[in-house]
DNA sequence: ATGCGCCCAAACATTTATGAATGAAATTGA
DNA sequence: TCAATTTCATTCATAAATGTTTGGGCGCAT
């Protein structure tokens, strides 16, 4: 028989494409990941990886092993769901996931009035920039730009709408210039993310290209865009609700204006849990209770 | 995340009713099976078994968890099958099952030859008396009186016909008298098998019922039952090939002659394997070149 | 070219899990 | 009812897996 503590370890391979990184996502060490990953092929009597030009591929007979072990971790994600989903105390763990724009600030203040009713619960808040994976359980609650998929049994509610606009700081405005329209942008420098995300530059205004002379900065952190717009690198899109707290940015072109609706998303399965349904419900209504801050960036009541 | 290697012990403890059970079945000690499955347990947050009345058994949360289990184990199979079947060196094992009776003498004589051409196969005999799980691959080839079911991807070929009639010890009956019809087996002693088989004792011959007036020793061995036989416990149904060679035995009722089928099994994966395939061909053609032996007990050409 | 960062293999120390042995509890069979 | 067997929890010594550290190799950017 296999050894079935060996599988983790080869799709965290698979997935993060070295040793060191499979360890770092497995909390073990690298040296662990290489020796269980080679127990694992002396086991079955043929290699799983090619290196190649020091990156890792899965041989033809890795592939195969890959479609089985994927399906053993979707039935190893379902245990772990249905042991949470059968709780029905108020009590244990609430994992939730979020961007940092919004587990930054808004989450923790919101989540504080939940904590005081269920002292037992305990909120574990995963500020991660890649969407954590629901059905693995690595969250229990998810707040994403994005509705659930349709092909896990994840539901969610669309809970508000973001708005944003274009913002720079007042310095930057006066030293070069505040835009009258699109086209005066191809003066300016751009402020924006270095990871794909919905709030980017946006290339058309009002059916004009709008082309920003360069880009000045670029970072993965909302917290870092916003010190880089007050710095005054230049002008970028940021939302209402991040903007309004810092008096030193002033909103250019206010004709444009952008939103996205943010999701709460869980899984079926753990949404029976007591606790978890109790969260869920709680930042629901927190977030739809908050709407006039998320739209248009007045004062939060969590403040 | 569960420990995935505590997986395989809570479908054990499911199996075998018992942590002492499920040690020997997966050859490790019994407390670490009371531990790993006290940690499973204890990760998960809910118990898996109930002990009633001395036995195990699953909770409901427990079947739950035993559903995705049981899919994870056709995964882990299907791994390990996949792995042996990209083998295409005549070396490494191949592990047949077979019940004792032909395990225990004709197939070692029969595979000789075949050990001879194949030196780098290593031949390893499972004789259970449980029909081993192919899928799981406790054994590559099988020899069994059913055919492949349906459900699972087995291939398998009727091989030879096993003809078996009613036999006795010359002393016994010499001493009890010699039954001229059916209706005389009502003074007879049956010896018979104590676990279920195919060849039980026949309970109508002719369309006349039969009926032993007990049943003196019944054993699951057919080496034990042979023994029984010779020593005069009374008649008993046993195949020919076996009675054939202990010249105490003495066939009753000629006319009563039953036959049963010989399967050669084995799984379409492993099968692609060539040290797989040649020891089923081999084992195929020895048996079919053995017909007489089996079908009216003629002198194997293997002794 | 040359540092720098990242990756993996090898060595040793440590922690962890396992096994063997023992005893208590419960069930089975006589 | 009582002996015998089986089962499981506990203890301690051992074996096994893991972590830490180190060094070599490779790509990448300065």
């Amino acid at each position: 028989m296999i050894e079935w503590s060996d599988i983790p370890v080869f799709l965290a391979v698979v997935d993060s494409g070295s040793h060191s990184g499979a360890a770092r996502e497995l909390g073990v060490s690298q040296p662990t990941v290489g020796r269980r990953l080679a127990a694992m092929e002396e086991k079955l009597g043929a290699p799983l990886f090619v290196r190649e030009n020091g990156i890792l591929n899965a041989t033809s007979f890795g592939q195969t092993v890959l479609d089985h072990a994927r399906r053993m971790q979707d039935e190893a994600g379902a245990i772990a769901r249905a042991a949470v989903s059968r709780d029905s105390s108020l009590a244990g763990p609430v994992v939730f996931a979020a961007s940092e724009g919004l587990g930054g600030d808004w989450l923790p203040r919101a989540l504080a009035g939940f904590k005081r009713n269920n002292p037992d619960i305990i909120i574990e808040l995963n500020i991660d920039n890649h969407v954590a994976n629901l059905a693995q359980r690595q969250a229990d609650i998810a707040l994403r730009w994005n509705g659930p998929g349709k092909q896990q049994s994840l539901i969610g509610r669309r809970a508000v709408t973001i708005g944003a606009g274009l913002y720079a700081a007042k310095s930057y405005l006066d030293r070069m210039g505040r835009p009258e329209n699109v086209g005066d942008l191809a003066d300016h420098d751009a402020v924006g993310w270095s990871v794909t995300t919905k709030f980017t530059w946006p290339s058309i205004i009002d059916g004009q290209e709008a082309f920003p002379a360069r880009t000045a900065f670029q970072a993965n952190s909302p917290n870092a865009l916003l010190s880089a717009l007050a710095a005054g690198f230049g002008i970028g899109v940021y939302t209402h609700r991040m903007a309004s707290r810092h008096n030193e940015l002033e909103r250019v072109l206010p004709e444009y204006d952008t939103s996205l609706d943010l999701w709460i998303v869980t899984h079926e399965d753990v949404r029976r849990s007591a606790r978890i349904r109790a969260a869920f419900d709680f930042t629901l209504e927190a977030l739809e209770a908050d709407t006039a801050h998320f739209g248009s960036g007045a004062p939060s009541i969590y403040c």
